[in-house]
DNA sequence: AAGTAGTTCAACCGCGCAGAA
DNA sequence: GTTCTGCGCGGTTGAACTACT
């Protein structure tokens, strides 16, 4: 209807005004609109034509078979106003209906063939088409939207009119910016919810999941290319603390869907459980780095803002992407060059080290050179700052929210001087973002996006790793026996994940890339109690070649070398299980005791709070099942 | 002033789910 | 149990707008 009214209304100048108070009436009440229609029409002096739509349309409404007919007028009127148009818009602008550029009409909209053969329009609504709606979710209610075409005569499909409707028409809607308030709220939905735009739309009275979508889309770049991350970090670690016992809730029920929700949302909340109980003490936050948790929300954070973060990488899921990012986003590291060995080498001389070690993947990353050089420590305190520096160093300066989430990235604090050659690669933001978008498999991705020309695969990396390391193997060699291995059991349930995941583990000990995050929560699950450095996860130990030795194997083996990139990366969700944080937390309660030099006894005390606190956030006490809902 | 690039936002599309037939 | 229909959601597209050169 709409439609075949507005086409008299924009083409014939003369009879605009006429006709526009019949379509307004028209759209309000049908006998209105007739009435008034006619007699507007007999005012203006074109009794005889107007008259004669007028009825035409009465009747239209009132025998959808006529409508087919009113469609062929429509048509005509349709070809005839491309031919004249122009000047059309300025009528349904004058109807100031809505917000809606109605210079549209049917030009602009192309259409498609409904059901009943008649044609819908599509684009831009205009503001008659808009009324059409009102009028019709005013009589009929919201709901069946289907009907809305055959009762009301809007060309529009079911699906237009109901979008229509919830984005733009219905009441209470609020239009402009979001306020403070509200995109605070957005940002702490999105690190519990990930992209789920309806729901988060019901917390936000009055916007609309497009709104919330499309500000979040654009905040996201916004913020890649400001070299920020996503999330501050308070509302990142509130936002995960809730994540996490929604998962919690949804793993007890066996429903996959906040598992799902969480990786597609790319927001692998579960790290981020140390940055919520980082929340509270802000100073921890620089040496969060000893948490092998890092969500994955705040590791995409950093690598997005520094295109570096793989100094960052968690333990788990991000690990995985680590690999395939640090492939792919850093073409200037070499698995077999010096890049890739700085991470371990901080394990051969120092405890100190070998507590860093698990992040040693993101030092190799940094970008900044200067880090590098700095002492042991003394790169490590400055490291998780540094890391900041470096993970943000390729776009912008830190700001404070920043370094809050550095703790994820502290990873790479690792002993910078180990590291010193490896020149920082830098992730391209895309890369990371494409990541952090993307449900894409991790291991497609790592495949795909491992461009790097200097890559020269896992197992050569495991190789030049276990040769670097076996210089400092015999240290850690007492350690071997700690290695842990993590069984099939252990692993997470996941059926086809497991054998991969057991392999991972072992590549992980080995290999440059599974040390950082994998190697960190299976080393950290052995009891590491001592508080000597020693006595650190042996995994690292490092060790050797021995360690080397099976790793390899694993690698050889006819699943191997394939299996150990895939595990890591291809599942990032079987990184969720239980066993894996229940480690991450032995882990960095066992960074915290190690840590007994002064500059770490804040860190220490910081660790210890983090185990803490993000142990009893996520219940890590008890194992995750996530797979088993997969 | 014109052209280009970037940003914003409305709308569309495809998919999946739930309920009814 | 299968198919159909309606609906909602999330991702993507493209036009309009703005800023920059």
């Amino acid at each position: 209807m709409s439609h075949h009214l507005s086409f008299p209304i924009h083409r014939r100048s003369r009879f605009r005004s006429g006709v526009l108070f019949v379509w307004a009436f028209f759209g309000l009440s049908e006998p209105i609109a007739v009435v008034g229609a006619s007699l507007i029409v007999l005012g203006l002096g074109g009794f005889g034509l107007y008259c004669g739509l007028a009825f035409f349309f009465l009747l239209v409404r009132l025998d959808s078979a006529k409508r087919r007919l009113l469609f062929s007028f429509r048509s005509e009127q349709m070809s005839h106003a491309k031919a004249n148009d122009s000047d059309d818009g300025m009528l349904d602008q004058s109807d100031g209906m809505l917000d809606q550029s109605d210079s549209s009409s049917f030009d602009e909209g192309s259409s498609k063939v409904a059901g009943g053969g008649t044609v819908l329009k599509k684009g831009p609504w205009t503001a008659t088409e808009d009324a059409i709606l009102i009028d019709y979710v005013k009589k009929h209610g919201e709901g069946n939207w289907n009907a809305v075409q055959k009762h009301s005569g809007l060309f529009r499909c079911g699906k237009s009119c109901r979008l229509r409707w919830a984005n733009h028409l219905r009441p209470n809607l609020k239009k402009g910016a979001f306020t403070a308030e509200e995109e605070r709220l957005i940002i702490e939905l999105h690190a519990k919810m990930g992209n789920k735009w309806a729901r988060m739309a019901a917390h936000l009275p009055g916007r609309t999941d497009n709104e919330i979508k499309n500000y979040w889309n654009t905040r996201i770049k916004r913020r890649q290319r400001a070299g920020l991350p996503l999330y501050p970090p308070d509302v990142h670690l509130q936002g995960l603390s809730e994540s996490q016992q929604n998962q919690n809730i949804g793993e007890l029920n066996c429903g996959d869907t906040s598992h799902h929700d969480l990786l597609q949302a790319n927001d692998f909340d579960i790290p981020d459980v140390v940055f919520d109980n980082l929340k509270d003490s802000p100073g921890a936050l620089c040496y969060s780095p000893v948490m092998p948790n890092v969500s994955v929300n705040s590791m995409l954070n950093q690598s997005l803002g520094s295109s570096q973060s793989f100094s960052f990488m968690p333990p788990t899921i991000n690990h995985v992407k680590r690999l395939g990012e640090s492939e792919t986003l850093a073409p200037g590291f070499s698995v077999s060059g010096s890049n890739s060995l700085p991470l371990f080498g901080p394990f051969r001389n120092d405890s100190s080290a070998k507590i860093h070690r698990p992040f040693a993947l993101s030092v190799p990353y940094d970008p900044d050179p200067d880090i590098k050089k700095s002492p042991p420590y003394g790169a490590v305190m400055t490291g998780s700052l540094a890391l900041l520096n470096g993970n943000f160093s390729a776009s912008k300066p830190l700001n404070g929210p920043v370094k809050t989430e550095l703790p994820s990235l502290q990873y790479p604090v690792t002993d910078i001087s180990n590291w010193g050659t490896c020149p920082p690669p830098t992730p391209s933001l895309e890369a990371v973002d494409a990541y952090i978008q993307s449900p894409v498999s991790p291991t497609v991705q790592m495949q795909s996006e491992s461009f790097s020309p200097r890559n020269s695969g896992l197992l050569e990396a495991l190789l030049h790793e276990a040769q670097t390391l076996g210089s400092s193997r015999n240290r850690s060699s007492g350690n071997t026996s700690n290695l842990p291995v993590l069984t099939d059991t252990q692993v997470v349930d996941s059926s086809p994940l497991n054998l991969c995941e057991v392999e991972w583990e072992y590549s992980d000990q080995i290999s440059p890339l599974g040390h950082s995050a994998a190697s960190t929560l299976s080393e950290s699950t052995p009891p590491i109690s001592s508080s000597s450095l020693d006595e650190l996860p042996p995994s690292k130990a490092l060790p050797g070649s021995e360690a080397k030795v099976e790793t390899v194997e694993h690698v050889s083996t006819p699943d191997g070398g394939d299996k150990i990139m895939r595990l890591d990366f291809s599942r990032p969700d079987a990184l969720l299980g239980a066993d894996f944080f229940a480690q991450s937390y032995e882990y960095a309660k066992d960074l915290a005791a190690f840590i007994g030099d002064d500059y770490f006894s804040d860190y220490k005390q910081m660790a210890a709070e983090t185990t803490y606190s993000s142990t009893q956030g996520w219940g890590l006490d008890e194992p995750m099942e996530h797979d088993c809902c997969l």
